[in-house]
DNA sequence: ATATAACCGAGACGGTACGTCACGTCTTCAC
DNA sequence: GTGAAGACGTGACGTACCGTCTCGGTTATAT
């Protein structure tokens, strides 16, 4: 039976605390210009609590991730039967967050994080973009649309799809009327 | 008149060695453990040099960039008249560059840039993918391919290469035979 | 009904492991790097077994002294009648104390203990170096050399003796061949 | 020609301020409680410029000890001719700092780091406490008492007068009237 | 030709944050 | 209630870089 020493256990407040604080500070001011003094202090935590439990800044934001803290909207494709409007209708929300000043922020944060850090650079796609569902999705639709005939690079477009999202959160290109529509047009084709 | 100042003129020597050295320590290190007392030191060269030219760490990244030294690659878009050749072709020789270790640690470095520094993230689309000779050759290929056809979205197909190709490096997922091809097929149809 | 409280009682051999534990690190790594998280751990004890019973490190120490395993030389003066040889005798012993490099390590520490702990420092001149037991030989000598008349300063005799010691130690001023007998002929005539 | 190269020089106001606020701190908080970080804090310094010049605490105070901010009172022994007085009046003077609150607590700084520092407790004799000159006055004055003959152990009799004040200040011993003969008295002989 | 001014290298300066160590308090479980 | 273990908030440690500044030395005009 192991882990069976004795001794105070982890606080989950404090657990917590730093998480949260992370997820403001991200938002308030950016992923540079956040600090892991900072992060102690807004959390009201000593900063050996975060050492000890987290090795690095981008860990931190790793598990703000896993714990839903820091993508706000269910980043699941609908399925309705009809491929083109579920695929409008996820990127439309996901446009919508990408839209507001924080939203855009604490993604670009991210990215940042993901360009640094192999590990979140490696959960990128699957477990933060979720594309896994996005897969599912389009591998269901596989024979509903001429541009989806059997044996279709089911994961190239969906690369395709999220990538386009990145590169427009890092070109500060903002969003407009139809986007969603145009790129599924781009990708699945009139 | 104007700039009659007296003095010497800024010394070519000192600048291209401070951006050899920002390129060097770019791929020896990345983008955070890239400092700029380091890349003076290595230039052989005062911090001040550094400070009386650039106003920021991104910006020499970014002079970098436009000189051509990060990015050996030339990144127009061929024009055979077979757009999904060309295509192929063009993601090939990009795919080709991320696949070394050091190319793929400076594309990095440039999307961690990109993701902080406002200039160079809007820059990112255009004057680092050259996107623009990607939508010029797509616009030329308009009518001869069934999903290009008049009035197709131009400029969401290009975000949609290019995105994929960004996000295949965060991702840092290993580049197979056939990529390019299936990349082409899932944005031009079958 | 006095001390009729529950519960077991304070473990000897915790107490002994943390005294024991504080010379050996005293020893062997002087006064400042002896730690109390060091005590604790080369003692196998918990930290709070040490703040239980002591309120600082230096009360461990004053522990230390009056077990006797700081100074392990009998300090009592002897009194063969004849004053100069019982003095050369007696601070012959101590000189070989602080001859060794442990020796003068621990006496250190000790004065250090002493310059900042204000009970320790108290206690230095009588519990410490025992210099009861010297005042007590040098008043039983009074009228036995021409320099102890009737009324003589007996302690400022004894802080004479003792101090030089202090400041030899201080000083790490090695100990020669007569030592000795020169101080107690300095202080008590020839 | 050494030391020829050209940039910045060493900050003489930023050594003067670092230096008084260590004098400063030492006499309002004592030994330990006295930091760096506290040291440069006052004196309006990075904490750089303290670690840059001076490799320790124990050396900063060893250099307020030779730029004679520590001990603002002249050691010299005066020289009348009699031996008797010129000590007492020596004393007296250095019982006259040590009775204050302020030079009895930067006096046990001195010890602590004595004891702690090699350069500095062997240092202590002869730089701070000018013994030097007090053997010499001794010397001068062989002949002159009974106490003090041909081949009288000088540097013993400085020990013992300087190793008494500083066992007095240890131990916490106030001074009173008479004290200063009676020291001298101990040693010189009636 | 000579003064003036901007360049260059070097690096000291006041700062901020780093990641570590130890403090003294506390909480948990076993005995 | 005591003891081993160790997490907690706190604060100082010594280091790395930041961006600004000050040096002595070196060009290049502008007078």
């Amino acid at each position: 039976m192991p882990d069976t020493r004795s001794g105070p256990v982890r606080s989950e407040a404090a657990r917590q605390s730093i998480l949260q604080a992370t997820v403001t500070l991200l938002a308030e001011r950016g992923y540079d210009n956040l600090t892991i003094e900072g992060i102690a202090a807004r959390a009201g935590v000593g900063k050996q609590t975060v050492y000890r439990w987290w090795p690095s800044k981008s860990s931190i934001i790793a598990e703000c991730l896993v714990e839903g803290l820091l993508l706000p909207v269910h980043l699941r494709v609908p399925d309705t039967g009809d491929i083109r409007r579920d695929l409008t209708t996820w990127l439309t929300t996901l446009f919508g967050y990408l839209q507001t000043e924080q939203g855009a922020t604490i993604f670009r944060s991210l990215l940042a994080v993901a360009a640094t850090d192999e590990a979140v650079g490696s959960g990128l796609r699957d477990s933060v973009m979720h594309t896994q569902s996005l897969s599912t999705r389009l591998h269901s639709a596989i024979g509903t649309a001429p541009n989806l005939p059997e044996g279709a690079p089911v994961e190239e477009i969906a690369d395709a799809l999220v990538g386009a999202l990145v590169l427009r959160n890092l070109a500060r290109r903002p969003i407009e009327e139809g986007d969603a529509e145009r790129l599924v047009e781009a990708v699945i084709g009139p």
